[in-house]
DNA sequence: CGCGTTGTTGGACAAGCGCGCAACGGCGGC
DNA sequence: GCCGCCGTTGCGCGCTTGTCCAACAACGCG
């Protein structure tokens, strides 16, 4: 295969490896299913990652850290908490595809089992509630919020919408997506003693 | 080894196959395992069983069922339903055990791709959520709660509890298990109404 | 041009996997 | 007491896994 520098090689492992990873889950991506992916040898990963393990926290990273960006974009986009925390609603779990809730899906699973990954998935989960955290303590000192506990409050509204959202992705008709914002919405007006309208105008 | 009849050599595979997926996951339990873990050879296993996918469906089917057979044991022996949403919290973070909470991660991966274990999960979430909204709605009659749709409050509830349990089970020190009790019964007082008043038992 | 650096190859390796199978052995019916 | 049934064994087949490594080839530099 063609020589590529090594930050390309690099992307372009992770890139192909997110491919494999999509139709057959995680935990199921082999060395080999990657190389044959890219066209190369299977060598060849090993000489940019000590391991598998490795390979797939990069390629983890690579797709759920994208979301987070995108979030964090739609959130500085907005001024004022109220709509802030609604671009987040309005981000989270229409924007979080299918297939990228499948990966922390994977991610939640194998992180008993691959220490790379659980570090990345730790990271980026406490990423995500920071980021809700954060709106929520703007909200509370413009006064637009009530919150007692902004990190509980946080983490509240973060675990409902990802148990909500799995049972989207794990089991397909038992809730719907439209459920999940409008569900989502009702507690973020109990939580937070506002009204959220997070249906999309 | 002893010679078994066959319903009991089921069931001690079954058995086996919980003990060995306690300590290394549902995905990462091997029939070589399980054989070992029995103390019999790993040729019994596929006397009584097709393949290994049904073993695994058959040990989390039965770990699971029995968590909400328990859940349902400590429901039914309270008579209010002030008392029945307690026992239930109760039951549901600190006795759902880490390795079983462990198994439902692997399940809700798995069910993307392996069609038995979806319909087991998702059969069981909806028994889980039912199990909820019927307080809920015993509640909400008897006048101590207040919920305008008692379905979508017990999924609210029950999603909570699972991704707040998830973060513990998967992440371990993010947050605590008794972070999880203490936000929940948070949670719960101000979704259905209730002030909150005693916290701690 | 020559040469070192380095991306890349392709296969070796041991370990582990699910599964199948011929043979053993203890129990119950005749 | 014999025999057939069947739970059980122990092994091995074919395959896949992650990891490693010696050899090859393309590139930049002197």
């Amino acid at each position: 295969m063609a020589r590529l520098q090594p930050h390309e090689r690099r992307d372009a492992i992770v890139q192909a490896t997110l491919r494999v990873a999509r139709s057959q889950g995680l935990g199921a991506t082999t060395v080999r299913d990657v190389a044959r992916e890219m066209g190369t040898s299977s060598g060849l990963i090993h000489h940019y990652f000590d391991s598998m393990d490795d390979v797939l926290a990069a390629a983890f990273e690579h797709a759920a850290g994208r979301d987070l960006e995108r979030a964090r974009d739609a959130v500085a986009a907005e001024h004022d908490p109220h709509s802030q925390l609604e671009a987040f609603m309005h981000c989270y779990a229409p924007a979080q595809s299918d297939w990228t809730m499948q990966l922390w899906l994977d991610a939640w699973a194998e992180a008993a089992r691959r220490p790379a990954v659980q570090a990345v998935s730790r990271r980026l989960n406490r990423a995500w509630q920071a980021l809700v955290r954060d709106i929520i303590v703007a909200g509370v000192a413009g006064g637009c919020f009530r919150a007692d506990d902004p990190e509980a409050a946080a983490w509240r509204l973060l675990s409902m919408l990802d148990g909500l959202t799995l049972q989207v992705v794990a089991h397909g008709t038992l809730i719907s997506r439209a459920d999940v914002v409008a569900w989502a919405g009702d507690a973020a007006h109990r939580e937070l003693g506002i009204s959220i309208d997070a249906r999309r105008p």
